[in-house]
RNA sequence: GGGGGCGUGGCGGAAUGGUAGACGCGACGGAUUCAAAAUCCGUUUCAGCAAUGAGUGCCGGUUCGAGUCCGGCCGCCCCUACCA
């Protein structure tokens, strides 16, 4: 019989399914969590998606054989724009299009073999979890963990929509090509600022995580220590008798030259009705917000003719200019310029010829040498260098910037003029958005109330499905009734909130839910308590900051609101991020020399169909746009599941990038091949064989310490030793079944369907995924004899074996016996000899 | 600019400070076949017929012994950024 997956491989899945081996249950066993992150519903599942769900079912199916309660659940993070893009450009409703899309994906997926526990599936866009995720809003409302403030949006005027920061490019919304205008609306915000420094300390504690993404983190939170004070102005208009600036380098306050105030300042804000002014302000809206724009665009600056007194001498006066460069969302929006300590301000006051005076120079510089030194650039030197300051006001003249800098917050602090503020980059988490395909925000606007949340009784508030596409803008807030809203407060009329909340929320807590996915509170406690928190949990990089980052604090929400217990505050114990899958990129070019890209199916050997050679480019990350796509369900087809499953795991280590080839593929297919091959035609003739039983027990104890390592590269390796040594043993009947039993199970994580079929094949009882993890013998691990390696001043040279456990002295004699030794040493003595029992030997001539 | 990571055969990649290149791909040779596919058996870091020599980006250091540890360069990749 030969191998044919595609009806074996739905055989064990229905077998599988039968017996409920996958369902998650609460018993006395210990449990075990593995989630990978949830799919996006796009319509088709991609090579990406089969890397990191394999990855985390062998994990499961490891787990599970080690005797663990196994909780693996997957769900649809269904809300989103794409959803109602393809509303507005094919028609139909989004609700329709993604449910479309799960249904695809799921019969998609399910040929994979995943061990997932179906039952517990989700949409974040069901009714049900929309229910809980408003139920959760109203809990963090009165928690007081939210909050709503006014906020500059990215708004297009033609969609008539709110655009993330990605949306915006080159200044255009990414749609509409419409020039995207700056807009104060008023925005809810989840209070995750209130947790900065928790999520930062806490950090530490997450041992399970990379290290990479842990200073993601900390690098986004962003903590600084400095100064905080003010500028007392001369004649600046009424309400602005003091400037307030933020500034982690206080030590330097001596070589200020100016002080600057970003744009949107409010000081500026109302000096805007001078026209030079309204125009430096709109020629500064103009530059866009692109990252390129940003780092081309030069500093521009404009003279107010306003001044501000120093603080350490009030006779001394500073220049007030706005400045193009400095952003009101960070600090209080108005800096003082140090042009010989930092280069942006040395920029801008080379520019509009300000001065520049050093704070401090080279270790033993005087005032004229440091001057002298910054003139032609800044100096910044790191801030534990010893500097010597020529104009310091706080601790001795030769100090570390650091040393200079808390003396500088001890001095304000004394003299009564300043105060030292730890500061955070990280703001509030805006969640509105003014879209149609998300979860409603449950409060309504009351004419006598003001904003009131919706009573729990009256969630969920679900989304009309009666609406077109067609216009732009919300279609919520066109809706002819669904703003009806009464007041839960005084039974009067409201308008219902017509923003819908970001996608990121779906994702903060789905984890949470898939513990108890059906309890009509978000979550239930027992449930919770059992499961959490997530063991292991697997996905992209790019989700290194915000999803992880959301998810940290809902948690906390969570806990402050009762739905977790304390333990689960950092849900996820350890994480893993794998790397993308790649492919070669075919290109030709047309003839005005246009760059058009083919699939690597149409592509034999540098060939199309009609003979023309294509321009192969290195490897990149599977992309629509470049062709370079295999579609999974296609691999799936010709070669199984466990095919594509092997080709995933084997070669790259699961944090890099794996490049999809052919030729890989076919080499994991023939593999599976001869494994199945070596199942189906075991010899009764033959009888025992140790040294196979010894490569087997050897392979246990690898194979399970490779997929604890998460090295699912060295586990396939393994395989193939094993696998080999069975192909070249003389074993027969039962040694050699027993043997193959072994590997059935050891590669039952990572090619199950096989693995059922070998186990069937040499007497396995029951399914290989009920069977016990095998454990190793330590005395077929210990060999008799050790070969080992002559090193001759540290080069291999000769190599002698010899019994495990001889001792030194008579391994000493040996080796000096040795031929080649005695070579090389030509009659003197050896200065050194270095034994080390079971590992090699050295000769120092 | 800041932060992080990585440089090992033709390729993907192995190697608790202890035989560099496990395992796989590719290539080459052979068996089988009328022939091919499939399969099986070999060889495959480089130079050399060989003995042997060289070899983990470059330079230096620590060590009996360095791909691995330390210092300095070079190159590549990723993330992040006018954050005061």
């Amino acid at each position: 019989m030969p191998y044919d997956p595609a009806t074996s491989e739905a055989r064990w899945q229905a077998a599988w399914a039968e017996a409920g081996s996958f369902t998650a249950i609460r018993d006395d066993r210990p449990k075990y969590y593995v989630l990978e992150m949830f799919p996006y519903p796009s319509g088709r599942i991609h090579m990406g998606h089969v890397r990191n769900y394999t990855m985390g079912d062998v994990v499961a199916r490891f787990k599970r054989a080690q005797g663990f309660s196994v909780l693996h659940p997957m769900g649809w993070d269904a809300f989103g724009m794409p959803a109602e893009n393809a509303a507005m450009e094919q028609g139909g409703h989004p609700r329709d299009w993604t449910y479309a899309n799960i249904a695809t994906m799921r019969d998609q997926l399910k040929p994979l073999g995943l061990s997932i526990d179906w039952s517990r599936e989700f949409a974040t866009c069901d009714d049900a979890y929309v229910a809980q995720q408003q139920a959760l809003f109203l809990d963090m409302l009165e928690a007081g963990l939210i909050t709503r403030k006014s906020a500059q949006v990215n708004w297009d005027p033609v969609d008539m929509t709110v655009l993330a920061n990605e949306q915006v490019i080159d200044g255009k919304g990414w749609r509409s090509g419409a020039a995207v205008e700056r807009r104060e609306l008023t925005q809810w915000f989840f209070k995750i600022s209130d947790y900065s420094d928790e999520l930062l300390e806490a950090l530490d504690g997450l041992k399970g995580w990379p290290e990479k993404v842990r200073l993601m983190q900390a690098n986004w939170i962003g903590r600084s220590r400095g100064l905080q004070f003010s500028f007392k102005t001369i004649d600046a208009p009424k309400g602005h008798d003091a400037i307030e600036v933020y500034t982690t380098r206080p030590d330097t306050l001596r070589g200020a030259s100016f002080v600057a105030l970003s744009p949107d300042h409010p000081l500026v804000r109302d000096m805007a009705t001078r026209a030079d002014i309204a125009a430096f302000i709109e020629e500064c809206r103009k530059t866009g917000t692109t990252e390129e724009a940003i780092e081309t665009a030069p500093k521009l600056g404009l003279d107010t003719g306003l001044t501000v007194s120093h603080p350490l001498d009030p006779d001394w006066h500073l220049p007030v200019w706005i400045a193009n460069f400095v952003l009101m969302d960070y600090g209080t929006g108005a800096i003082f310029g140090c042009p010989a300590h930092d280069e942006r301000d040395h920029d801008f006051a080379v520019k509009y010829g300000l001065p520049i005076r050093a704070a401090f120079g080279q270790p033993g510089m005087d005032r004229a040498q440091a001057d002298a030194l910054v003139a032609d650039a800044p100096f910044v030197p790191g801030k534990t260098e010893a500097v010597t300051y020529v104009r310091g006001f706080a601790g001795d003249a030769d100090q570390s910037a650091d040393a200079a800098i808390g003396a500088a917050i001890a001095h304000a602090e004394i003299d009564g003029w300043g105060e030292g503020v730890t500061k955070f980059r990280l703001r509030d988490w805006g969640i509105s958005r003014q879209r149609y395909w998300g979860c409603p925000i449950p409060v309504v606007h009351c004419d006598t109330c003001g904003t009131v949340p919706e009573a729990k009784a009256n969630l969920p508030v679900l989304l009309p499905q009666d609406v077109t596409f067609d216009v732009p803008g919300n279609p919520l807030d066109r809706h002819p009734t669904w703003r009806q809203a009464t007041c839960p407060k005084c039974g009067g009329a409201a308008r219902r909130e017509t923003d819908t909340m970001d996608t990121f929320v779906d994702s903060s807590w789905y984890y949470a839910r898939f513990t108890s996915p059906g309890a009509s509170t978000p979550t239930t406690r027992a449930d919770a308590d059992y499961w959490m928190n997530v063991d292991q949990y697997i996905g992209g990089i790019e989700h290194a900051i915000l999803h992880l980052l959301y998810s940290r604090f809902f948690a906390r929400a969570m806990v402050k609101t009762g739905h977790l217990s304390d333990a689960a505050k950092e849900p996820f114990d350890a994480l893993f991020t794998q790397g993308m899958v790649t492919h070669e990129i075919y290109m030709t070019r047309d003839d005005r020399d246009r760059p058009v890209y083919h699939l690597p199916e149409d592509v034999t050997d540098g060939q199309l169909a009609d003979g023309r050679a294509v321009t192969v480019i290195p490897s990149a990350k599977m992309s629509k746009s470049k062709k370079n796509v295999v579609d999974p369900v296609n691999i799936v087809d010709s070669f199984g599941a466990d095919t594509a499953r092997w080709f995933m795991l084997s070669d790259s280590p699961p944090e890099r990038d794996v490049e999809w080839t052919s030729a890989g593929a076919e080499a994991a297919h023939k593999f599976l091949s001869r494994v199945f091959r070596l199942a189906e035609e075991t010899p009764e003739a033959g009888g025992d064989d140790p040294d196979l039983t010894r490569a087997a027990h050897r392979a246990i104890a690898d194979v399970t310490r490779a997929i604890e390592g998460f090295a699912f590269n060295k586990a396939v390796a393994k395989l193939y030793e094993l696998a080999n040594a069975v192909g070249k043993s003389q074993a027969g009947g039962e040694a050699r079944r027993a043997a193959l039993r072994i590997l059935a199970q050891l590669m039952a994580p990572m090619v199950p369907h096989l693995a059922e079929e070998v186990w069937a094949a040499s007497g396995g009882q029951g399914m290989v995924v009920d069977a016990r993890w095998p454990v190793a013998d330590p005395a077929l691990l210990e060999e008799d004899s050790v070969t080992l390696p002559i090193q001759i001043n540290g080069k291999r040279r000769a190599e002698i074996t010899v019994p495990k456990d001889m001792d030194k002295a008579r391994i000493e004699a040996l080796v000096l016996a040795d031929e080649t030794v005695q070579r090389f040493l030509e009659g003197a003595a050896p200065k050194k000899l270095i034994v080390v029992p079971g590992r090699i030997v050295n000769v120092v001539a």
